[in-house]
RNA sequence: GGAUCGGUAGUUCAGUUGGUUAGAAUGCCGCCCUGUCACGGCGGAGGUCGCGGGUUCGAGUCCCGUCCGGUCCGCCA
């Protein structure tokens, strides 16, 4: 070995050892010529040699410069100048011997936890941005949650099955990323967007509980928290019902706070319907960690069969204003932002424009200031009385002090814009805090999609899922041809709900499921649904069917983001900061330039020829 | 496919209305310094202002195009 110890573990107990250390060298400082401290780092810490009087000089004639690999060979001794911020700050080792193992050109920046260097310089050199205890507390704390959902499954019976990347590319949901075959020339693979059918056929082989942390891959475009290579916790059980699901995974998920965070969450967790989470916060993946829900002052009755707006049932309050925004507005939502009632002229005008952005997209946005002293002003008093502005500032819940934003407009949109409303301010308010974990399952949700361009339905989950039981014979009992486009709500398959689940964590999807379909017949009415022939449900799907006629248990599943669950547990925004060697936003790997091109020999192999455009 | 912000020293950035030799910090190199730990002091080197074209007496600055990167919308069962 080149080192008796690590650079981290010496401490004020180990004086006078005679010890020997490899590490980098984080940075030297000369004091004089026979005087030189190096702080030496590895993986476990940072520990401070010192060169004195003879040693030092040779020190200086080699020139030793940052991120050297050095082995240095001495004695432990107690600094008269300890460095509380050090964990190994007590002690220091004088030097006796030393070498060089390595050289090291200058670092492009510096190895530091405040690094001067930019995310593309980070990524490029990312062998020496890992070295940035920074990065290297991500990577621990992912691996601390790998380690505990293993943990946690393998005490509860799962068994870890490997599932093939080379596979058969599939109809429906995203875009697949293809591998040539040159053995089968013309004929591609796909890699997985996730295992779901192989998952099910273990279940069909009686693998009662299955799970696999696993590689999914998706081609499609990229966002600062999407990469086309991800990583989900996959999980399949069988003879289980959607409650078994939740309660199996909020003790998976309570586990990994615990052993991960220290965090005992023992509260109940809550659970919501997609209607309801539409209704209140206009999101199917509300962040709970406050409350500002949505007040919905007028939506088409469609949409929400049998709700009422927030006036009360039957009850209208926006009416006969002469306010034509309001009046021809399909929907209008407010918000009752707390303790915002003394904004400015300017924070309001800022707030309009911010609403006004291409991605958020209204027209405008219209305030109320419910002032401290019971007061109401607003930016439509030419419209409505304070009276009438009473009425709706009690609709939304508002308090004096508090400042109402009303958006109105096509629901889908304004729905969407209220909620980021809502997001925006409760992070301007200082009200998502990343310290603080709120879990919220999500139910019920519609089992279909409508797909304007084809006029079709698509699986809003997966074609796996399996409908509400009461929704099967709506499912059976009714065509999926959709007559009249305009009026797609209206038709029956609109409304039915899924056997499927979300786990949210402070408004981000970190996990969702279903309960499958099992029964041959179902399924074959599933694909049919999605607009697909017997023939074409045999051809992408026969395996599946044909596995479904041979004994299929009732099962169910779910598969978490792990990469996301990470940056959640790490307070991070980003993903990138948790995978060792992450993409960029056009799915390039900067360090070795991939994407590339393939010889001219690769091609011939392949028997494939370039067509580009 | 669309929107938007950015690209200036190794790095992170500043750069006025278009006008002298493009600056700062940090890093790097040299010398000095016996208790530093963001060491300190003195000195030095370091630039095709992403690329191409245009306007102009004159472009880092204005215009057009293009490439690269960030963020977002569409998309992501």
């Amino acid at each position: 070995m080149y080192r008796s110890h690590t650079c981290g573990e010496l401490r004020i107990g180990d004086v006078q050892k005679e010890i020997t250390l490899a590490g980098w060298v984080q940075t030297v400082r000369k004091v004089s010529k026979s005087l030189i401290f190096v702080d030496l780092r590895d993986r476990y810490g940072i520990s401070q040699l010192v060169f004195e009087e003879n040693i030092s000089a040779s020190l200086d004639e080699q020139s030793i410069g940052r991120e050297y690999v050095i082995q240095a060979k001495g004695v432990v001794r107690e600094r008269s100048n300890k460095n509380p911020q050090l964990a190994t700050g007590d002690i220091e080792i004088v030097v006796s011997a030393f070498q060089i193992l390595n050289k090291s050109a200058v670092p492009p920046f510096t190895i530091d936890d405040n690094t001067d260097g930019g995310d593309d310089l980070r990524m490029k050199y990312r062998y020496l941005d890992l070295r940035r205890n920074a990065v290297k507390k991500n990577l621990e704390l992912r691996y601390a949650v790998n380690r505990s959902a293993r943990n946690y499954l393998h005490e509860n019976n799962f068994m870890d099955i490997e599932t093939p990347f080379l596979i058969k590319s599939t109809p429906e949901g995203a875009r697949d990323f293809v591998v040539p075959s040159r053995m089968n020339p013309g004929q591609f693979y796909a890699l997985p967007q996730s295992p779901q059918t192989f998952k099910q056929l273990l279940m069909v082989s009686g693998y009662d509980r299955y799970y696999q942390i696993v590689k999914c891959f998706r081609d499609e475009d990229l966002r600062a928290d999407r990469q086309p290579e991800f990583t989900q916790i996959d999980c399949e059980m069988c003879f289980v019902e959607q409650e078994d699901i939740l309660q199996m995974f909020e003790g998976l998920v309570r586990r990994i706070f615990k052993d991960v965070k220290g965090i005992d969450y023992n509260e109940v967790i809550t659970r919501t319907t997609w209607d309801e989470a539409m209704w209140q916060y206009g999101n199917d993946k509300p962040d709970i960690r406050f409350g500002m829900q949505l007040a919905n002052l007028k939506f088409p009755s469609h949409t929400f069969p049998g709700r009422h707006t927030a006036f009360g049932e039957g009850k209208q309050g926006l009416e006969g204003a002469g306010f034509g925004v309001f009046d021809n507005a399909e929907t209008v939502i407010a918000i009752a932002v707390p303790g915002c009632s003394e904004y400015t002229r300017k924070q309001t005008d800022e707030l309009t424009e911010w609403v006004k952005r291409p991605q958020i997209g209204m027209q405008g946005l219209v305030y109320i200031k419910y002032n401290t002293d019971g007061t109401l002003k607003s930016s439509v008093d030419k419209f409505y009385t304070e009276d009438r502005l009473k009425t709706i500032a009690a609709a939304t819940n508002a308090q004096p002090g508090d400042l109402i934003l009303v958006v109105a407009g096509r629901e889908e949109r304004t729905r969407k814009a209220a909620s980021e409303l809502r997001l925006e301010m409760g992070k301007r308010l200082g009200m998502r805090r990343e310290d603080e974990f709120k879990l919220l399952w999500v139910l019920d949700f519609p089992l279909f999609e409508y797909a304007e361009e084809e006029n079709r339905w698509v699986a809003r989950h997966h074609p796996f899922t399996s409908p509400k039981p009461s929704d099967i014979p709506v499912m059976i009992g009714n065509s999926p041809v959709i007559d009249n486009p305009e009026q797609y709500l209206e038709h029956p398959y609109a409304g039915i709900k899924a056997n499927a689940y979300d786990m949210v964590l402070n408004g981000n999807e970190i996990g969702g499921g279903s309960i499958r379909i099992f029964q041959r017949e179902l399924q074959e009415k599933m694909f049919a649904a999605l607009g697909m022939s017997p023939e074409e449900a045999n051809h992408k799907f026969g395996f599946l069917l044909g596995a479904f006629e041979y004994g299929a248990p009732p099962h169910g599943g779910i598969a978490f983001g792990f990469d996301r669950l990470c940056s959640i547990l790490g307070g991070s925004e980003s993903i990138r900061d948790f995978i060792a060697f992450p993409k960029n936003n056009s799915g390039r790997d900067v360090m070795l330039d991939a994407p590339g091109t393939i010889d001219d020999k690769q091609f011939d192999e392949l028997q494939i020829k370039l067509n580009l455009k």
